[in-house]
RNA sequence: GAGUCUGUAGCUCAGCUGGAUAGAGCAACGGCCUUCUAAGCCGUGGGUCGGGGGUUCGAAUCCCUUCAGGCUCGCCA
């Protein structure tokens, strides 16, 4: 279904042509003057030069022709040469009519190619294993997940992989910790316990700030045990997988609780089989050559601002690297599922090691010509302070400790306006948990995913103005009429708004405009990949809806089409804030 | 030093393919609960869009310059 924008912008640009003009002057925008009119075209002012014409004489030539249109209510040309514009009510709610028959809700599926929709591998989360998760692997999940759910949203099929980080030097501390202590046997509490342990005795520091020869000496031995972990040892290998089984489903759990999945549960150790050709036939193909005895490629292209260092494919001691597993893994990722195209999600820092194995990537051919190699960087997510987030011990905070903080929080403000009879001790858990969510994916992706962010737990958590738990309150009082409309015994209406909604005040008319705005919003959002698009558009429908809901009296209305027609706008709402909150990954409940 | 990103209200952020009076939320102040959940609604005050040039009929937005801050800069991930 076409948008709304490309609607209008069609109608002007003939209204251009019809009075002699250049179509491509035609476009509107959204109003920036919303007291003046709805859309507006400033194609007269930037026409005006090219034809020596004054743009009022151009704008008012083409309002002539706009003014039969049924589109549009008004359409009128003001000083110096703007063409003001208000929608017909009538071609609004046709517009939204169509759009609730249609199952997609308006939204057009990406092309196809070669035959099917496009397979895009997104690549984020970045777990570690052995290790919990942390408040920097939060941005990750969170943009990562959103991220494939609205491309799955535009008809893309998506695979989300979390790429685990299991094969390096954490295994090897772990081992050597365990070798100290004479343990073989331990579960994922001394796991917990095990490595946070391992990793400070590695890195043990004397008065003058140095390591101190306990520390190199243990971090020898771990080093030693990751190489013989990755040449196979059965005693180092039993370990891992011992790890491994521990830790994934922990993980999962993790995950779980952010409403993060994973499709590909794939790893660093995964890939290690196709590193040695991949490295001899780089090598061979003279693409790769040896320096400072290092295995590396040259990355830098014309047009470049800077010189850029070479990518080191191999360490001088002969281990791969970051770059080297991620090569692999793009040679497995190629030959199980040659996808169309690629997203790497991961800090915004990590941007130059992006660019360069993407050179590489490209200048071995390990990917096509034509296929999409993305890296969408985010920024860090500071404290209240402006530096990056620790707890007040100066940690790192555990990501289920900061979930758990969350709910309490919720919890606490549930309890404030509900009472125990009103609502269960354990509906109100339940409740926090989703509410609790919200807060944290909102406030997180409300944000620019490329920059830095504050994160401030009492105010994602004081739920007022634009949060998470603002949208789902919207949600939940809509879904609350509906309710009790049924309850009156009625059926809820199917895919049709009628004009009468539409126009019954400014509010009712504010809420229609932005619901045709759906598909345009989901395909900019996907464009740039940037959900925060989607958040603000949610949170101008609920700030809307909002409005509409204070001044308008709904199921007390006793004229019963008027009714009707009422419910047909809140349910067409409630499914776009649905979706919209489902592709940002979190739900509103029943209640709250 | 080089590259790169950021600088918008007291605070947190939108807006940046140039358009008319720069928008929200929080905080401050003032109204609105016998009526569909007040986690809400309505209103008031608050801004040299870091500074300076330039392009343009028109600049927060494009170009140059300058200041301040973040990040990165071959064997970590």
């Amino acid at each position: 279904m076409k948008s709304i924008t490309e609607v209008l912008n069609s109608k002007v640009s003939e209204a251009f042509e019809k009075a002699g003009f250049d179509g491509s002057f035609g476009r509107v925008n959204i109003s920036n003057r919303p007291d003046l009119c709805e859309y507006q075209c400033n194609g007269a002012m930037a026409l005006a030069k090219a034809m020596h014409k004054k743009p009022i004489d151009i704008a008012e030539a083409v309002v002539e022709n706009l003014k039969e249109s049924d589109c549009f209510k008004k359409a009128e040309a003001v000083m110096p040469g703007f063409i003001n514009l208000d929608i017909s009510e009538g071609f609004v709610a046709s517009y939204l009519t169509e759009m609730a028959a249609d199952e997609n809700m308006g939204l057009s599926s990406v092309e196809e190619k070669n035959g099917a929709k496009p397979l895009i591998i997104v690549d984020y989360g970045g777990a570690n294993v052995a290790k919990p998760l942390h408040v920097g692997h939060l941005r990750s999940a969170v943009i990562g997940e959103s991220i494939k759910r609205l491309g799955a949203a535009m008809g893309n099929r998506m695979i989300g992989d979390v790429h685990l980080g299991d094969w390096g030097l954490q295994m090897g501390l772990i081992i050597e910790e365990l070798k100290d202590r004479n343990q073989t046997e331990f579960d994922l509490s001394d796991l917990e316990e095990i490595y946070p342990a391992a990793s400070a005795k590695s890195k043990e520091k004397d008065e003058n700030g140095e390591l101190t020869e306990r520390a190199l000496e243990f971090k020898e031995r771990a080093l030693a045990a990751t190489e013989k972990l990755q040449s196979g040892d059965s005693e180092c290998m039993a370990i891992w997988k011992r790890i491994m089984e521990l830790s994934i489903p922990d993980l999962k759990r993790n995950y779980d609780s952010l409403n993060v999945s994973f499709d590909l549960w794939k790893g660093e150790s995964d890939v290690q089989k196709y590193i040695p050709d991949m490295l001899k036939d780089l090598e061979e193909r003279g693409i790769a050559y040896e320096s400072q005895g290092a295995l590396v490629v040259d990355i830098s292209e014309e047009g470049d601002t800077k010189e850029l260092p070479p990518c080191i494919v191999r360490k001088s001691d002969g281990a791969s690297l970051y770059a080297t597993t991620d090569l692999a893994t793009l040679i497995e990722r190629e030959k199980l599922y040659s996808p169309d195209a690629y997203i790497y999600i991961a800090d915004q820092r990590q941007s130059l090691h992006y660019t360069s194995f993407f050179r590489v990537a490209r200048k071995a051919g390990i990917v096509r010509e034509d296929e999409g190699l993305t890296f969408l960087g985010f920024g860090t997510m500071n404290g209240k302070d402006g530096k990056p987030f620790k707890t007040r011990e100066g940690g790192v905070l555990r990501l289920s400790a900061l979930v758990n903080e969350i709910n309490e929080k919720v919890y606490e403000k549930i309890r404030e306006n509900r009472s125990e009879e009103d609502i269960s001790d354990e509906e109100a858990r339940e409740i926090s948990k989703t509410v609790g969510l919200a807060a944290l994916k909102y406030g997180d992706l409300s944000n620019q995913a490329s920059k830095d962010y504050i994160f401030d737990i009492d105010r994602f958590t004081s739920f007022e103005g634009n949060t998470g738990p603002y949208i789902l309150y919207s949600m939940v009082r809509i879904s609350s009429i509906m309710k009790k409309y049924c309850e009156q015994g009625n059926e809820l209406p199917k895919g049709c708004v009628s004009t009468e909604a539409v126009a019954e005040s400014k509010a009712s008319k504010d809420l229609a405009l932005l619901l045709t705005r759906y598909n345009e919003v989901m395909e900019l959002a996907w464009r740039e990949l940037a959900p925060h698009k989607i958040c603000q558009y949610i949170y101008e429908i609920s700030n809307a809806f909002n409005s509409f809901y204070h001044e308008t009296k709904i199921l007390s209305e006793e004229n019963e089409a008027k009714k009707r027609a009422y419910i047909s706008l809140l349910s067409l709402t409630r499914d776009v804030l649905t979706k919209c909150t489902d592709v940002l990954g979190f739900e509103a409940p029943e209640r709250m």
